[in-house]
DNA sequence: CCACCTTGTAACAAAAACAGTTACATTTTA
DNA sequence: TAAAATGTAACTGTTTTTGTTACAAGGTGG
């Protein structure tokens, strides 16, 4: 099971997509989401560093940079996963055996695959369907 | 990033398919995919209830159970995850908050349709696309 | 039939991952 | 210039994951 952070970021995203006018700071958000606000802090760093929303130190909340339905969930999943793989590969399988030999390599084919079927549909989903499922 | 229990499944389950004829322990198993014994009797213990090898207390080895093109790995992945959602939703967002009172549900809603996806790639490739695969 | 080997499983241990918290330098602004 | 917020490092507690020890119970071959 994948931790949390996507499901933390979706949520700081909806606030600041249904409060565009408003600062909001993550002492707030962190009510909303029901955490510290370092938590926040933390994965809102991540948003800013993919261009999602505006923050800066000394000046107080956040604000969404994109309009909802111009960000796909995909891109919240590249800011706070970057590079990870979705499944972990086992370490140091027996290079004298033919499977464990080549049993690495064709995993992470495989794995990617399935990550890419994944990403498709993160990308078919936006920020905007969200908040519209929300507020419905 | 997902655990590697997919990954020393398929691992346990390439090497059946590639020894139909021959009960292989898991000591020797563990030593295939360099781990312990135990972890690979854990791991095919999940695969035996869900019927894809045949393992027996006091009988040494374990065997494959069915041919490995009718093996999807979605198969494999519900024999050690069962149940379990693909990514974890926060617990306990503020429901005085609009955002918090409905951001379980939906991410629920969101996350099953990313999962549903995830699953058809995994059930579009079988445990024989794999050994092809290892031994091309 | 009995010594030997294996599986299944519980219990425990070590390591890694996660989430929460404290602390504080830096920046802004009222 | 005092107050307040961000960004970030460091630390802690918890949970998850993986590895290990131990052993009862089931089969097998001599």
């Amino acid at each position: 099971m994948i931790n949390s952070r996507l499901s933390v970021a979706i949520h700081i995203l909806s606030l600041l997509a249904a409060y565009p006018h408003e600062r909001l700071t993550s002492e707030f958000i962190a009510q909303s989401v029901n955490t510290n606000p370092v938590v926040v802090r933390r994965i809102s760093g991540l948003l800013r560093k993919k261009g999602l929303i505006h923050t800066r130190p000394g000046t107080a909340g956040a604000v969404i940079a994109r309009p909802p339905d111009s960000i796909r969930l995909l891109d919240i999943y590249e800011a706070v996963f970057s590079d990870n793989a979705l499944f972990s590969v086992h370490e140091n399988p027996n290079p004298n055996c033919p499977v464990g030999k080549r049993i690495q390599e064709t995993l992470d084919d495989t794995f990617v695959r399935v990550e890419e079927a994944m990403k498709t549909e993160l990308a078919n989903q936006s920020l905007q369907d969200i908040t519209e499922h929300l507020f419905s």
